[in-house]
DNA sequence: CGGCTTATTGACATACGTCAACTATTGTGG
DNA sequence: CCACAATAGTTGACGTATGTCAATAAGCCG
């Protein structure tokens, strides 16, 4: 394994607590995998056979009904972990992955971390705190869902990136426009009606680079609490 | 506190494997609140003060965007531990907390439940495991208001209400239907449709009394696979 | 520069929300 | 136990947001 990546598992927020020998032992089955962007990695139905890291690149978890219809519920990039729940539960996969860029994923073996989990408080501890967080990013897009408008949703969105405190901002958009729709809730013809209504709020998108030329509007436009 | 609460704590699935000390150390200066239906617990926005556990009666988690417009994202009962994610990360809360019938809840102090997770790696992962549960059901969630038309997510939550193998069932609604609207993520005049709408799949509903006469239709009607 | 994919735009269809009137259910005090 | 009020649920008419389909335009890569 690269020296980078040894740098990333050191310093993710569920692994950078183990003892350095514990880490050793997590990851010494463990599988790097190089795939190119759109592969799928694992499938909704299937039994949980490994904990994911991305080392580097883009995964989105794919939910779909009956294979037709298909939404996009979260997106990981490097140093996340993903699909914990069902290593930790043993349960089957609630989602498909796949990568939305060229990727490289480490594979962690679902049994080893279950062990780990069990001998290594630190990193039950860990996997606790790393669950908690995405849970509440799961009740913020549940919240969005019900309670917001598409363009509000967008508009939170590119909130959500700027991480400004200032009256405006440019930021870059990290995803394709389908999958951002996808994610989002919405269809990627109405991705691109809502970023025409939020040009009134100040919201000017040439290609990936966005830009948000005032804040507060925005934010009003919103109902964007920082908290919510 | 009653000895049949102390045996509802004895079998809930995050004290459960607790010793015995630490489980009376943990809820030493826990709390036993009686409060009628309606009664607001804790208001979106609040420092995480106690993680929430309903000994008896039935709690819902309530979200607001800009406190007009409000929705249930989730319904706890007898032996639900909640809100533990904002509890472990010492955040504020998501969501406000209502009591939809007379309840008896239990509330644990924050900082004691944060310090037991430290000293007591049975708890940190019994904590894992529940949180990993919480967010499936979050999943599925946001999956099924993505995915699913308004009859199909009132369809599935009667499936998951019946729990059997035979082909048809009767059921009882554990809410109220203004309620029950909100945390499928429709309005209370829609829920109705809904349920008209199922009757071609067999379902029928006097009052709170549901019968499903057909179940292999509903399942495919709401497409409705178990995993998902 | 072409040819592919991806994004936009417009016309149209539909599911869902809103409002208002009506009906059923529940709870309360005489 | 009834009567009535209050609350909860239903139904219909209507408006609107969002999805769908088709055509066009814009990026992207060989």
């Amino acid at each position: 394994m690269k020296d980078q990546d040894l740098q990333l598992l050191a310093g993710n927020s569920v692994l950078e607590h183990l003892p350095d020998n514990a880490r050793q032992y997590l990851l010494k089955e463990a599988l790097e995998l190089d795939m190119p962007s759109g592969t799928t990695l694992f499938r909704q139905g299937e039994d949980a056979r490994f904990l994911h890291l991305v080392l580097e690149g883009r995964v989105a978890l794919v939910g779909s009904s009956d294979s037709k219809d298909e939404t996009v519920v979260e997106f990981f990039h490097d140093g996340d972990v993903f699909i914990m729940p069902a290593v930790i539960l043993e349960l089957p996969y609630l989602m498909s992955a796949r990568t939305v860029e060229d990727s490289r994923i480490l594979l962690i073996p679902a049994a080893r971390f279950r062990e780990c989990m069990e001998q290594e408080p630190a990193l039950s501890l860990a996997a606790s705190h790393e669950l908690a967080r995405h849970w509440r990013l799961l009740i913020r897009q549940v919240k969005d869902l019900k309670l917001r408008s598409a363009p509000q949703r967008l508009g939170s969105y590119l909130l959500s990136l700027s991480d400004t405190d200032g009256d405006r901002a440019e930021i870059e958009l990290p995803e394709q426009r389908g999958m951002l729709a996808r994610r989002l809730g919405m269809t990627p013809e109405n991705l691109s009606r809502a970023f025409s209504r939020l040009q009134s709020s100040g919201v000017k998108s040439r290609g990936r680079q966005i830009e948000l030329s005032d804040i507060p509007t925005l934010r009003k436009f919103c109902a964007y609490d920082d908290l919510t």
